[in-house]
DNA sequence: GTTCGCGTGATGTGATCACAAAGGCATCAT
DNA sequence: ATGATGCCTTTGTGATCACATCACGCGAAC
């Protein structure tokens, strides 16, 4: 989810289970479940890897977050608080200090921390969750984005969420989020 | 996802092994697969059961339905010509059967394929994979939905659905598509 | 130099086992 | 009759092993 791997790198259960000194046994459990959730692709021949998505699939991936965001935004503006703002006002600080370190995966890391710090104010964990897989199936690719756009600065569009919180602006808050979420993949076309 | 299990109902791996005549090492992935997924649910304790879910969460999947499936029958809509109409039409001649024969289960597999065979169509995968997802995570709820609405005849919306299709009308597909999906789920309130 | 074929090492699969923990049931005390 | 307590069965977990399969690389032939 954070990018740590990169598109189409091979994972063995062996390699796993020594990684994290256990046995094949959770090993498979956890691959095999994250290759439920989509995170991992699984070859014809029982081989795991991270997935290697085309931009149709990105495309829908994107598609599902603008969908999903904007949806959880809203059912959070109501309970979002001063308290939540400033927690992801401090989250949005970090984004800057990753940036300015050139650290992408811990900035994919802070990025979705602030979206999942708002969104857990919606009380809606099936929806969450959902997002959240989504997220995991793009990881390795969000790594490939952060090298192509050369970040100065924290995303724009967070500071246009603040602000909609702040303001109890529930449209301005959902073209902010949905923006969010889709304008980083739409570089990855072609 | 068929609705073959009613609410909380509980599993055993070794149970589960013995009915497939398989070792307990593949029914524990499969178990541990449908519990990523949100099918099945996981104790503190390990034991394992098909979900309750409560209203809150009722409403949270319908509202996923309702987000996701208008989203797919959009986009199956161009693609949608005679050959595949007439499929759809037969479909529904087949939830009539089941209605007839009081089949509760035999009644979800065959509606939830209606609408598999239109969203086929969508070209969108990880859009279908999400909605198979939300399908599975209600089917032992729609089974207990079933018993409740005593249906004497296949969904209306589905015939509102055909018209839309075969009038290339996009708004009211969305609209019968959605109706249709979340009218069931709201019986199940209190 | 290129391509085909073979063999060896690596990898996933399914089964079985030992163990710990949890649940259920019977028994006993109040 | 009801509640608690202790034991025994059931159940999930993690490890290990045998086996089939696949991939990769080496070598030989053209």
């Amino acid at each position: 989810m954070h990018g740590e791997l990169g598109p189409g790198e091979a994972l063995t259960l062996r390699g796993i289970a020594k990684t994290y000194d256990v046995s094949m046994t959770p090993a498979r459990e956890s691959v095999r479940r994250l290759v439920a959730e989509g995170a991992l692709f699984l070859s014809s021949s029982g081989r795991v890897s991270t997935p290697e998505l085309s931009n149709e699939r990105i495309e829908e991936l994107a598609t599902l977050r603008a969908m999903l965001e904007p949806e959880l935004a809203t059912r959070a503006l109501p309970r979002a608080h001063f308290a939540l703002i400033e927690r992801l006002e401090t989250i949005n600080n970090g984004i800057s200090q990753m940036v300015a370190r050139h650290d992408a995966s811990g900035y994919i890391r802070m990025n979705l921390e602030f979206h999942r710090t708002l969104y857990l104010r919606a009380q809606a964990p099936a929806m969450l969750a959902m997002t959240e897989t989504v997220w995991l199936q793009l990881g390795p690719t969000m790594r490939a984005l952060y090298g192509r756009l050369n970040r100065t600065e924290p995303p724009y569009h967070h500071r246009l969420i603040l602000a909609a919180l702040k303001a109890g602006d529930d449209p301005g808050l959902r073209l902010a989020v949905r923006t969010d979420a889709t304008q980083g993949l739409r570089m990855l076309k072609g």
